[in-house]
DNA sequence: ATGGCTTCATAGTGAAGA
């Protein structure tokens, strides 16, 4: 089973990016965020006519949620339950034995923000809703933007982001509460090249220079962590003419 | 140098993203 995760910044945009993506790797499961779309006008037609059913939860221009899959997915859950929440930032279902859990965590802003309350709240929420779904279903994947860069390694100028959101010490502690429950970072089961990233900024030729964070990412259960034989970031896409500003997260599960 | 670039929105001296 192959699954992964894409931010692609607008679905509008990117879906000629999506279409070609799904042709060349066929992943079974494709986590999407930011879509900005509302449901009415989710392209789900052309997605069906590339053979991927979809499940979304979207809204006008920010946020917005999607699962695309081979097939249909089942106990579908819309946003965390019992945390009330207009913006449209998670999705759940079950594939098989599998269940996903696609997330597009806040961004935060900056630290004096009310938006960075949002995101610690959120993540508390999120936390708190996980270790429940890790009771009911051994194997699961949570996938997603998580908007945390977890160690400096995954940051191409420590320095320079310290003070920022996306590396606070409170952000990073909620990305190891996460791990606390037994979730383990599928990127690093695995030897993987100095200065792996997932987003880089539009400005300041940020792609070519490497200039990225690594914000995305693949957490399993130690039931699926077993069985995962690959884990890798797909840069092509970024190379594109108008690309997401994030590159698509890839695992492989025997 | 608090900018740069991209999107969606509207037609703003813009907001937000990361």
């Amino acid at each position: 089973m192959k699954i992964a995760t894409w931010n692609v910044n607008s679905l509008k945009v990117r879906l000629p990016h999506v279409l070609d993506w799904l042709a060349t790797h066929q992943p079974d499961v494709l986590c999407l965020q930011e879509t900005k779309l509302e449901d009415g006008n989710f392209p789900a037609a052309d997605l069906e006519a590339a053979g991927y059913r979809s499940i979304f939860s979207g809204q006008k221009t920010y946020n917005g949620v999607a699962l695309l899959a081979k097939s249909g997915g089942e106990d579908v859950v819309r946003g965390i339950p019992g945390f009330a929440d207009e913006q449209k930032r998670v999705l759940a279902a079950t594939y098989g034995d599998v269940r996903v859990v696609c997330a597009y965590f806040p961004n935060g802003q900056s630290l004096d923000s009310e938006k960075y309350q949002y995101k610690l709240a959120w993540l508390d929420a999120m936390t708190e809703w996980i270790k429940d779904e890790m009771a009911r279903y051994p194997k699961l994947a949570l996938l997603g933007d998580y908007n945390i860069a977890p160690e400096d390694r995954d940051v191409h100028d420590p320095k320079a982001w310290e003070g920022q959101v996306l590396v606070s010490p409170a952000e990073r502690a909620a990305f190891s509460g996460l791990q606390g429950l037994g979730l383990q970072d599928a990127f690093r089961l695995f030897d993987q090249p100095a200065q792996s990233y997932s987003w880089w900024d539009y400005r300041m030729a940020a792609f070519r220079r490497n200039l990225g964070l690594r914000i995305d990412h693949i957490l399993l259960t130690s039931a699926l962590a077993k069985s995962c034989t690959a884990c890798w970031i797909d840069k092509e896409p970024r190379k594109l003419e108008r690309p997401s500003d994030h590159a698509p997260v890839v695992a492989e599960l025997a």
